[in-house]
RNA sequence: GGAGAGAUGGCUGAGUGGUCGAAAGCGCUCCCCUGCUAAGGGAGUAAGGGCUUAUACCCCUUCGAGGGUUCGAAUCCCUCUCUCUCCGCCA
């Protein structure tokens, strides 16, 4: 949520940077401004009103202790409780379509985030490696999965429909392995808190982390009196470790990690990346977050991507970092780094991991404060969070980096410790 | 699933209809005292919101959540949620 002050002091600034994430940005600033000034009568009048309650019966009060004659006091504030009533259910009505009005608007950008509409106009930031040269034709993940019988969609859709997966064998070690070593790496040299979180979750721990109320068809949800939500990202989980919490100033930074898997509906995206497991229903990830002081979120973000950065570097896998660009930057980010892996077997850089500075925008949703140490007073956190990478595309992203001529996987280097003497998956 | 107990500020914990946003203690901040340290004395210390140039004043809200009774609710009534203990079941 942006700043509600904010929004109300600078509305026209507010507006023109929204405006820059073009579809997902629309603001009717004049709506707002209204139905603002709506709020503000209704609720100096409700507040009065109050007063005067609160101040006539303590007076009752005080008559009474003297023995005094009550009736008369009674009578003037007869009528004051229904005038009451009916202030505050205006008032609460102006209130709840000003904060769904603020609930829908997406994260302020930062000025360095490059205009644009789509992924077509992301700025290319670095590269790292060489994108594979290979003495003869590559082959995708699914080709080389299923040549060696280690990945079968069509038995996973038996069971579950399009979008799922089994792995076996060799290759269901290697994301085992692969997501150990992530752990480990961020665990013992980056700092991370390894966490085991919760996968289900209620409602208003996605409304903190701004998936609700604008995507729930993005999300998979119980059925049930209380229904919970499966989490599309651990990000979801850690980040609301901090929510309705003051957070002593020397917990942070804080540094978060999980593996968990993450479900998404994926609704909206038919078509998109059918093949394959790019894009699927459940998939495995370690995910980093960052609890930050505000004024600290800018540096945490380059950081952050760095740590995401050396688990490929590790795993010698080529890619390039892309500084989304307005259109395409996730809602509760102001500045979002997707690290992009090369994949042989497509010929292209394809997203493995999504880093993004949300600063404030979740931690007002959440109420997730810290105590400046400075003036004593809690303010708002900053939240940052990114892939440190997806387990199933940094899975592809190895297959198709490490085959070899006859289809088999050599297994990188770092892993060997993971796979328990296996050095390349072959077919038995 | 059954029975019982509970939910109050950063923490512990008192408070059963009216100057209670809330005793006391701990913690924290500042001051005093004392060679240092320890101990001691004093003062302050909830959050959110409104108004506002203002982190000043003033006002409103909040004692798990939501309803209700009342001129007035932490306190009485109803519903719900969560936590703890015991029993049952279970990985």
């Amino acid at each position: 949520m942006i700043d509600p002050k904010l929004l109300r002091q600078a509305t026209q600034d507010v507006a023109k940077n929204l405006a820059r994430r073009g579809a997902g940005g629309e603001f009717d600033a004049d709506g707002y401004l209204q139905l603002e000034e709506r709020r503000k009568a209704l609720q100096v009048e409700t507040e009065a009103l109050r007063n005067e309650r609160n101040t006539s019966s303590k007076n009752v009060g005080k008559a009474k202790a003297q023995g005094e004659d009550i009736e008369p006091l009674l009578a003037a504030v007869k009528d004051l409780g229904q005038k009451l009533a009916a202030a505050e259910e205006f008032l609460k009505a102006v209130q709840a379509e000003l904060q769904g009005i603020e609930l829908g608007l997406p994260n302020l950008l930062m000025d360095d985030v490059p205009d644009g509409d789509d992924e077509s106009a992301n700025a290319e930031v670095r590269r790292w490696g060489e994108a594979g040269k290979f003495e003869f034709e590559p082959r995708d993940h699914i080709e080389l999965g299923g040549n060696l019988g280690m990945l079968d969609f069509d038995a996973a859709s038996r069971m579950s429909g399009s979008r799922f997966a089994v792995m076996q064998g060799g290759l269901a070690r290697l994301q085992r392995a692969l997501a150990q070593f992530m752990l480990d790496t961020h665990t013992q040299e980056h700092g991370y808190l390894e966490s085991y979180v919760p996968y289900l979750v209620q409602a208003h721990a996605l409304v903190g982390t701004s998936q609700l109320p604008k995507f729930e068809e993005d999300l998979f949800k119980t059925t049930g009196e209380t229904p919970f939500y499966l989490i599309p990202t651990a990000e979801v989980s850690l980040k609301n470790l901090a929510r309705e919490q003051i957070l002593e100033a020397d917990t942070l930074p804080m540094r978060l990690a999980a593996l968990t898997p993450c479900f998404r509906s994926e609704a909206g995206s038919y078509g998109q990346d059918t093949r394959g497991m790019i894009r699927q229903h459940q998939f495995e990830k370690v995910e980093l977050v960052q609890l930050v002081m505000a004024g600290q979120s800018e540096a945490a973000l380059e950081e952050l991507t760095g740590h995401a950065e050396v688990v490929l570097q590790r795993l010698e896998l080529p890619y390039r970092v892309v500084s989304l660009c307005a259109g395409d930057i996730g809602f509760a980010a102001t500045k979002t780094y997707d690290i992009e892996v090369w994949l042989p077997g497509q010929q292209k850089y394809r997203e493995i991991s999504s880093c993004s500075n949300c600063t404030d925008f979740q931690a007002r949703r959440m109420k997730a404060r810290v105590r400046n140490p400075d003036t004593g007073k809690p303010e708002l956190i900053h939240t940052l969070n990114g892939s440190g990478v997806a387990a199933g595309r940094a899975l592809i992203a190895v297959m198709e980096n490490y085959q070899q001529a006859d289809g088999s996987i050599r297994v990188p280097e770092v892993l060997l410790p993971y796979m328990g003497g296996m050095d390349v998956i072959a077919a038995d």
